[in-house]
DNA sequence: CTTAGCAGTCTGGTCTTGAGAGTGCTAATT
DNA sequence: AATTAGCACTCTCAAGACCAGACTGCTAAG
């Protein structure tokens, strides 16, 4: 079990890149022409069979090139890709089409789902930011016919939330009203004696479906599930020639669009505490099966007490990884530079 | 120019259903031993010469079968198709689900997309709801920082608007507050005086920016731009034998990604006056050059004073017509009921 | 007007074949 | 002991050939 020889190593950093780059399975004849190697092609062979032995490579078949597995794909990744920054003209751009977008924040949302997508050339996913401990900000009720109340609650993430209650009996505009600016009152006072507070004038009003969604809200219970995925760039991935097979084709994107399995992806890897940083998920992984031949390049933005939400890529096995990486990490990091900015003091 | 007898209009749409079935050319001598048609397979293949002289099928090839052309489709959905209904046990399923989902308005978005993908096979995409002539109900200003406000709009409909501020000099919650809950006050009242009002008070403040937008959502500048549209489905397409050409399937994904495009199919459409009702759109038809090989089934629910959104699929220009028609029917009937139940008052 | 019969056409599948690419092994070389 | 040249061997892929089958269009008869 120990560790490769530098020679090794290169060897298998230069059959993942063109892998990546031609889609074709490398052969030790081309490595050493395309990067004029100092050793022969049958030295490259011998390499090649070392590396497959210990599972970083395949052969589609019986002397054909070769092609790197999900197991070769990682080690890449983690020990040999090293780190690359998107060049400066390229985050300039970005930075510019956000500023366009400063006045909505939604829109931040599909312009981080489209940029990595034009970047990346696969599909992405963005999820809206989201809150466990968020502070309640301000809050509307609006009386919409009989019984039925229109919650509206902001947190201070500037997420805004809005749900609709069937109270037991009917209230007033004009009593929804004063319930409301009561709680706005309590809220902008001192927050922790709030919920006793809050739930003293519930307790006795009417109004004890107003209080449990709002404690709802704010513990958390819903902590990723709400709110809608962003996603861009799925006619991307059609072009690459593993999508050739349609069976294939299908299956990824289904995996696209169920929501479940992304979300239980993202609690589990950086929603996770302490999970900052880019995190890439290469085929199967052991746990995550479903994912079958696709990987993941994910990371969240915001923070624990701003709420928190992930920007990511999914894309076949042979994905540019580097250029995932930097993305990613560049807009993951733009946004989290956004919401502080935008947090409501 | 004059009609077809009756004989040719059942081949016609006999051909159309199977081959809507089968995605196979339709040979004579299928339809009539699948149909047990009471004249032969030669006088089939006359009326198929007819037909096809006529513009509404044609052969892939020399002595294949036929195949409908996009305007044997349009013949066949506006004059033989007839109007069917969803079972009564579907309807049921999908009110339960609604049912299901009463708490949260923007469920029913992807509820809805989700519903009709499912029954339709195909793309689904809804638009939420838009408003042209809004009416205010309540608006929330909250300090984020410096200069910055976070401007909080709700509609009658229940729509929910955020946006960002940067206003000339820094104001206290407490001041914001206080314009807040003097405009709130304007609007319960009459709102044939409220706008000079409005403009009176904001002329005198500092604070022009938020009048400015606040206007900028009633005026319904931004009608149909904002907010994001629900897709689910995609995957189903895939499994359609006309996608087995990547090609086209990426031509197909890229039309479904294609914001603009949909956008501007919408406001030409359902968005049009008095257009209520189910729209099918198959293939080009002249305007939508772009649509090439998709059709498109749409209705726009809501009505003009509560606001409206769309619900559709989109798919191959092979698809169940008569079941996509009566799933959108079905579905925009349900919203549009759903919708003015939740009216605010 | 309809239809039986038939010749003609085109596709799609299977099979064969040959070129080409790439490997693994062996033996020679450094 | 590591490297490399050389070569036999394997396997794919593309092209060509071929055939069965599916439909049609036409003609002539009913």
């Amino acid at each position: 079990m120990s560790g490769l020889t530098e020679r090794q190593k290169l060897v298998l950093a230069l059959l993942v890149r063109d892998y990546i780059d031609t889609a074709e399975p490398i052969s030790s004849g081309r490595l050493v022409k395309n990067y004029q190697l100092e050793f022969s092609s049958a030295t490259v062979r011998n390499e090649m069979a070392v590396l497959e032995g210990r599972g970083y490579l395949s052969q589609p078949y019986t002397s054909a090139g070769r092609v790197p597995t999900a197991h070769g794909y990682r080690y890449y990744v983690q020990q040999l890709m090293g780190s690359v920054e998107l060049p400066a003209h390229v985050k300039e751009m970005i930075r510019h089409q956000f500023y366009q977008a400063r006045h909505d924040v939604d829109d931040w949302l599909s312009l981080s789902a489209s940029v990595l997508a034009q970047h990346s050339h696969v599909a992405a996913i963005v999820t809206p930011l989201h809150t466990e401990k968020a502070k309640l900000k301000h809050i509307a009720l609006l009386s919409t016919r009989g019984r039925q109340v229109l919650l509206v609650i902001i947190l201070n993430s500037g997420e805004v939330h809005q749900q609709t209650l069937v109270l037991d009996e009917t209230l007033s505009q004009d009593r929804l009203n004063g319930i409301a600016a009561q709680i706005n009152q309590l809220i902008s006072g001192k927050d922790a004696k709030m919920m006793e507070d809050l739930r003293e004038i519930m307790d006795s009003g009417p109004a004890v479906e107003i209080f449990e969604v709002i404690l709802q809200v704010i513990s958390g219970t819903e902590v990723i599930s709400s709110g809608d995925l962003y996603r861009d760039g799925i006619a991307n991935m059609l072009s690459e020639p593993e999508f050739l097979e349609p069976e294939k084709a299908k299956h990824t994107l289904e995996l696209f669009e169920d929501r479940g399995l992304l979300d239980d992806l993202l609690s589990r890897t950086v929603f996770e505490r302490n999970a900052a940083g880019v995190h890439v998920i290469i085929g199967g992984e052991d746990t995550w099966e479903q994912l079958g031949d696709c990987s993941v390049i994910i990371a969240r933005y915001g923070t624990r007490e701003q709420g928190m939400g992930a920007v990511g890529i999914l894309g076949p096995l042979r994905m540019a990884y580097s250029r995932g990486v930097s993305t990613v990490r560049f807009v993951s990091d733009l946004m989290s530079e956004l919401i502080s900015e935008s947090m409501i003091a």
